[in-house]
DNA sequence: CGTTGACCTGGAGTGCGCTCCAGGTGAAAG
DNA sequence: CTTTCACCTGGAGCGCACTCCAGGTCAACG
């Protein structure tokens, strides 16, 4: 069970330190255990939920709606059905996102297209 | 040559009257045409720039490179090349987002699985 | 002609998600 | 030992892209 330093918690998941203190404060991440000197020490697991929370924040998804499944992950094994459904529609938004990407993209593409076709 | 009131503009193009004045007021937006009462009169190109703006403002373009495209476009055909790279530029931007969140979406739906797995 | 409603302006306010700062403590390197 | 450096806290500030507001003007319908 090896531990983390704020340094190195930084290193690995790209997030500032003071990002991660925001996310201490708002409960994003539960209370991260402290060593003597009142100095974060992360856990494996603290690390695991940070890649999580990267994942998600990446994909658009808002902190409220992260809130709302960090506190259902800390609700136990009952909740996994919620997880899913919340996993689930989120992840048609990432769907939504690509295809309309994908769309706008080719607006671009067309634009490219005549304007080099008027050179 | 048709005209649009500013309540047209909205319905065709998604934008509320506030974000259309708010282009406006800096410069996306040129000088739009005023009937006698100061109102505004959308002209049939202004409307199909605002097509452009909301193609590059959703694949997530800041404002600020839209600035320096509608620059461009307002340099005259001599821009041309410029408004290419600049487009292909973004398209790069583009290209990486979808590849971004197909990985993202990746994890998400092996977290499912794993969630399902568990249940 | 009156009333309703679309529109106007300048400027202040909002929401999100951080990011920065001042002022401090403790530990580790030379 | 001392200096440097990582880290701490609470709270203020920021950047972006709008969004809202007060207080007003016109216009069009019945």
């Amino acid at each position: 069970m090896s531990v983390y330093t704020p340094a190195e918690v930084v290193e690995e998941t790209g997030f500032s330190l003071d990002t991660l203190r925001y996310y201490e404060k708002i409960g994003l991440l539960e209370r991260v255990e402290r060593n003597a000197a009142g100095q974060r020490r992360f856990s494996e697991e603290d690390v695991g939920w940070l890649g999580m929370i990267r994942c998600l924040r990446d994909t658009g998804m808002p902190i409220a709606m992260l809130l709302r499944f960090a506190e259902l992950v800390r609700g136990g094994d009952d909740t996994i059905p919620d997880r899913i459904r919340l996993l689930e529609e989120h992840d048609r938004q990432v769907q939504a996102q690509i295809a309309n990407l994908a769309e706008r993209q080719n607006y671009i593409h067309r634009k490219i297209s005549y304007y080099r076709s008027v050179l």
